[in-house]
DNA sequence: TGTCTTTTTCCGGCAATACCGGAAAATTGG
DNA sequence: CCAATTTTCCGGTATTGCCGGAAAAAGACA
């Protein structure tokens, strides 16, 4: 359907960034004229998903706040991972984020500022990161197909980048999920250690990624029990998803 | 445009109670057939706005939290709300909501939860409310143009229904308009009291109502208090947007 | 204030595509 | 295993999305 591929194309145009676009920014953007963008982003005006804020200026409309009300209401993700977060967060006081993926991309789903006077943002995390780019996100990758990680790196990796050798990508992958755990630093910043492992749902099959950021120098002191601790909350996530983890 | 009508009338469907359809279910609730309804759910999975969760089964997708993200975190109105928003509810301990409307309901932008023994749960305010039922609603009505809130009126009253006199009712929405300010119960049940006051943006414009649901015991031991509180809180989120209240 | 430039808005016509019928495939229930 | 129902697929056609061009609106500048 034509027609719906640039409504997402408009659609993903409107960022935290750039939350504000006018008719000819968008008809660029989408290689359309600004009379048929005009008709375009009119339509969604009328049905939500845009709001016209001014003379021919369209930002993100209602529509988008009902259906993520919707969808959060109804996640068993959300249900399930909330306690368990808020629990964690008031145990160990570090910062905790759940995410997905979409487009390559970090989802933020749930996200919990740490407590103590050295803390980690809340907004390291979130889709200004490649997948590749933190731990949370190399987890993802490794509950891809191989179909899927293909056309990933196809889209990602250029010589001289920072994905090297796709076979030793794909195997450092492969441990990953084995382990269903990452660590690492955020986006090569040393200074931070993010552990991140995997949520599965009812299935077995990975469906989010549970994190805590800390600041390294509190990480190095106990790496075993904040990988533990990593582990047993996103199990314990899981659990309540009705994962049965196999013996 | 055509097409974008029936994509509005498909998102409306996934709802916090009814988070999942099939195909069929779909095409009966838009009147198309159900290879065309398969088309067009198949063409918002592809982009993101549905996801496709079994054969033939859909739900709401990663997009919709997209959009969310980048909408909540552009907004004026969320960053201006929140801090006041928290330190009332440290304050005073009441469940407080934040809302706007959209297609004649309420839309829940922010809700927090009271810390009190007794309290009001964030679950009475949300899209399951005509505006009519809610203080927050009526300021919403308050604020419709004349044409506008005829429109609603067209949609929402009938012979013996809730709204038994039309005049009676615009003149009762007129005197609100003046205070910026509702008070009342929530779906009739008077063992809550709902107050709501105006929150305005830097042009004057009515964009979202502040409100205060307690018990009514609590309540009615300082009425005035609470209304102080309540509309006090708004203004200071009216002021955060740049409104300039005149003299 | 007037002029020029740019952007937005409007609308009818036509080329592109959304929508459908019908059949094959898949699933469920008995 | 069979019947019933739903989903999926795909080519053809009726419908509509998209556009050109012009009018309207707004901003910049002298």
């Amino acid at each position: 359907m034509k027609t719906i591929r640039k409504i997402g194309a408009v659609l993903r145009q409107f960022t935290a960034t750039q939350p504000e676009h006018s008719t000819t920014d968008l008809s660029r953007a989408i290689g359309n004229s600004t009379s048929g963008t005009h008709d375009l982003v009119d339509g969604l005006a009328g049905i939500g998903l845009l709001s016209k804020v001014e003379r021919g200026r369209y930002r993100l409309g209602p529509l988008v706040a009902t259906l993520y009300r919707a969808l959060d209401d109804s996640s068993a993700l959300t249900e399930a991972a909330r306690p368990v977060m808020q629990k964690l967060a008031v145990d160990h006081g570090e910062t905790l984020h759940l995410t997905m993926h979409d487009q390559g991309r970090l989802l933020l789903v749930e996200a919990i500022e740490g407590e103590r006077p050295l803390r980690v943002s809340r907004d390291v995390i979130g889709p200004h990161l490649a997948l590749y780019q933190a731990p949370p996100g190399l987890l993802h990758l490794a509950g891809f197909s191989h179909a899927r990680l293909e056309e990933w790196l196809d889209a990602h990796s250029r010589p001289g980048g920072p994905i090297a050798s796709r076979s030793r990508f794909r195997s450092d992958l492969t441990a990953l999920a084995e382990d269903g755990f990452a660590v690492g630093p955020i986006m090569g910043d040393d200074d931070i250690v993010c552990l991140a492992a995997q949520v599965r749902d009812h299935t077995g099959r990975p469906v989010a990624a549970l994190s805590m950021a800390a600041p390294a120098s509190r990480h190095d002191r106990q790496p075993r029990a904040f990988r533990n601790i990593t582990i047993e909350a996103a199990e314990r996530i899981s659990a309540r998803l009705g994962y049965k983890k196999p013996s």
